[in-house]
DNA sequence: GTCTATACTCCGATAGAC
DNA sequence: GTCTATCGGAGTATAGAC
């Protein structure tokens, strides 16, 4: 962007993490590839191992920025969605399903069991984060105890990724359905869930 | 089982469907191979061309006896539920859980969009009878028009789809929480986007 | 910091012996 | 109908030149 330095990206860290995105969103985690992310930049497939030790360590820096913007979107919609707790909560499903059908980056890859044991302090604080942002919705939507709180959060949860895992998969003839009518089901079907 | 033939198995077809149920329960689509499957049986890694000209037609063949069985599964759960409507519908989606937990074969295996142009007619009967029988247990829970049934069937396959590939990704803590416990979760949440 | 080149592993698939 | 052997391709990762 801004030096026009001896070669490409003035910052190949970053790009790789953007393209990783597009990768993810196009072929999903199960074609996830580094050679292909280099490829896709133009450089060499050893290159991004001067930026990361391994695979492991690109996916846990894409998880970590996943986990920061989707709690940003997550906000962004329980506020649009106004003071009413079960509609804020609902809203969440809605941004989630919005943001993994565009970056790619869901529940699958922020919470990837291959990153289990990928010692990485900067996203685990931002799982973290997100999963916090998370209670608070649920527990300002009526859910008392702890238990239940975690309860309606993995459903509302469960709900948004089941939307968005058949979306990603074609079971909804992809290119007739828009993203947003699946987002709109999802809100309601967390709505129903939330009120039940 | 019967002919002590000259080699193993007197059915190696049956065998490697039966084996490639359990490598996706054990890894998932995501890192099935044919070879592995051959591997598991003591065969050799070019026996299974023998039976299946190439990968997806073993994975069609999967999908065909995991569309049967699963429907299966569903009719029976639904029977076990009793006479309400609402209440058989629902629990189809506990049926889903329990089946996918078991043999790793879901919606993804069984619509899988790298079978889409395999033809393959037994494949193509059992995926419509499953659909049909999602559909009826829809229409029977009180949908009254055909667009509204099949939202119905989508809201119900996307819940119990959302846990269990929670379930099967390890967000519950796999190993703390009974499928048992996430099916009966994914049938109290059908349950209520039903009576929504 | 990026390149070229390479070693290693795994998979899909085929050819030909038995 | 299964085996051995093999090819071609893709991916991860490293070594060493520049």
């Amino acid at each position: 962007m801004s030096p026009g330095r001896s070669y490409h990206h003035g910052d190949l860290r970053a790009a790789l993490i953007e393209a990783s995105f597009e990768l993810l969103a196009e072929c999903g985690l199960r074609r996830f590839s580094v050679a292909e992310v280099a490829r896709r930049l133009g450089v060499s497939s050893a290159a991004p191992y001067r930026h990361f030790a391994d695979r492991r360590q690109l996916l846990s820096a894409v998880s970590t920025a996943a986990a920061r913007d989707l709690r940003t979107a997550i906000e962004a919609a329980a506020d649009a969605a106004g003071d009413d707790p079960a509609a804020r909560l609902a809203a969440s499903a809605g941004a989630y399903v919005r943001y993994v059908a565009r970056t790619g980056a869901g529940i699958q890859v922020i919470y990837a069991a291959e990153l289990y044991d990928v010692a990485d302090d900067a996203r685990r604080e931002q799982t973290r984060a997100l999963m916090t942002t998370m209670l608070d919705l649920a527990g300002a939507a009526g859910a008392r105890t702890y238990p239940e709180v975690v309860l309606l959060v993995e459903a509302t949860i469960a709900v948004a990724h089941g939307y968005t895992s058949l979306f990603a998969d074609g079971f909804f003839a992809r290119n007739s359905i828009p993203v947003d009518d699946i987002a709109a089901r999802a809100v309601e079907a967390a709505g129903a869930l939330i009120s039940h």
